[in-house]
DNA sequence: AATCCGGGGGC
DNA sequence: GCCCCAGGATT
């Protein structure tokens, strides 16, 4: 550790520093509650540039709790659509409606309360507890553990779960009672344009003097950070079948697990030592037989555990009777299409699609 | 504690 | 390619 930490001269550089330079984003604009709420779900693992348009068209559409606590999850998955994490916006509807009918419409104002809510973690919980109500609170997600990790050389792995309770008391510590709102946000922000992972702007960073790596020429070393993360490599075979009115098959997901609920293109998987044919599989799954024309150019998709080869198909279908339609197996117009969330996998085949590359 | 869960941007 | 992003739920 060190000697000797100015708490109040490090709270009042790092606040000016907030005051003048921090960036004029939407949910800085507001205290309600709810709308910080929606903002820090979104932030999860997600810039802030890419949220900002998804935030701004999610609050005019639903400008109350109430009007959340009431929308269809295929709206919320259509607004959602392209973000990612999918499971996120059906936990913040559930903690919604969970708001709306035991608080009275009221967001919690207590850790233990508002971290009872669905899709609120650690980091959400006190986010919001600082910024929409100023209460001293930390909120530490990896911006913050980068800035402290740094502050103090601290060695431990921020990867494993057990050194979070170091950065928590850490900002339990020397968060700002007069303005914990201001705090917080001051040392994400200072985390996202200032103390950057690869190439941080020291010279340019209002509490250089109170940080142990900066005197040591050792920030880069922090933090320290093992893990490493397997991919898994899956060949994907989708297939874009129309029937004799030109209708397409569109199959909804499982509700859990990846992409849950979204529409795709009926697909079979393929190990890579797998040498079944994969139009003989979906005929088989489908109970149809399939007439090919065209194949799409083959593209990849990469998630962050899993990257997906894709190999998609043109065909028809003889006879639509074939197939039984069901809840999550049916077929649509090109129009009706549109409104479904499809994931951006399934979105570029559904572009070509409407750009008339295959017809 | 380890794994699952998207997608994009920066280097 | 690799890393990381205003993380949380599940096992």
């Amino acid at each position: 550790m060190r000697q000797t930490f100015d708490k109040e001269q490090f709270q009042k550089d790092l606040l000016q520093w907030y005051e003048k330079e921090k960036r004029d984003l939407p949910w800085r604009r507001t205290s309600n509650p709810y709308y910080i709420w929606v903002s820090e779900i979104m932030l999860q693992q997600t810039r802030v540039d890419t949220v900002i348009p998804y935030y701004l068209k999610f609050i005019e559409r639903f400008p109350t709790m109430e009007s959340l606590a009431e929308a269809d999850e295929e709206e919320l998955l259509k607004l959602w659509e392209g973000l990612g994490y999918y499971s996120r916006v059906r936990n913040l509807q559930t903690g919604v409606r969970e708001v709306v009918e035991h608080y009275g419409s009221e967001v919690p104002k207590t850790r233990k309360e508002i971290s009872s809510l669905k899709g609120i973690g650690p980091y959400t919980a006190g986010a919001i507890l600082s910024i929409a109500y100023n209460l001293p609170e930390h909120a530490v997600d990896g911006n913050v553990m980068r800035v402290y990790s740094r502050l103090f050389e601290i060695p431990d792995d921020i990867s494993k779960p057990k050194t979070k309770k170091i950065f928590d008391e850490l900002v339990t510590k020397t968060i700002s009672h007069e303005d914990p709102s201001s705090f917080n946000q001051a040392i994400m922000e200072l985390g996202a344009v200032v103390c950057t992972p690869r190439n941080p702007h020291c010279l340019l960073c209002p509490v250089q003097e109170h940080c142990v790596a900066y005197a040591s020429g050792t920030p880069l070393d922090y933090p320290v950070k093992k893990g490493k993360t397997k991919v898994r490599k899956v060949d994907i075979f989708p297939f874009v079948l129309q029937d004799e009115y030109g209708r397409y098959l569109m199959r909804k997901r499982p509700s859990e697990g990846l992409l849950a609920n979204m529409w795709e293109f009926p697909y079979v998987e393929r190990a890579s030592e797998d040498l079944t044919d994969p139009q003989q599989q979906i005929e088989k799954q489908l109970k149809v037989k399939i007439k090919t024309e065209q194949t799409y150019e083959p593209y990849k998709h990469i998630f962050s555990h899993i990257h997906w080869n894709i190999y998609a198909t043109n065909g028809r279908i003889h006879d639509s009777n074939e197939i039984e339609e069901t809840e999550t197996m049916k077929f649509f117009t090109v129009e009706e299409m549109k409104a479904l969330p499809m994931a951006v996998p399934v979105q570029v085949l559904f572009k070509q699609l409407l750009d008339g590359i295959i017809l």
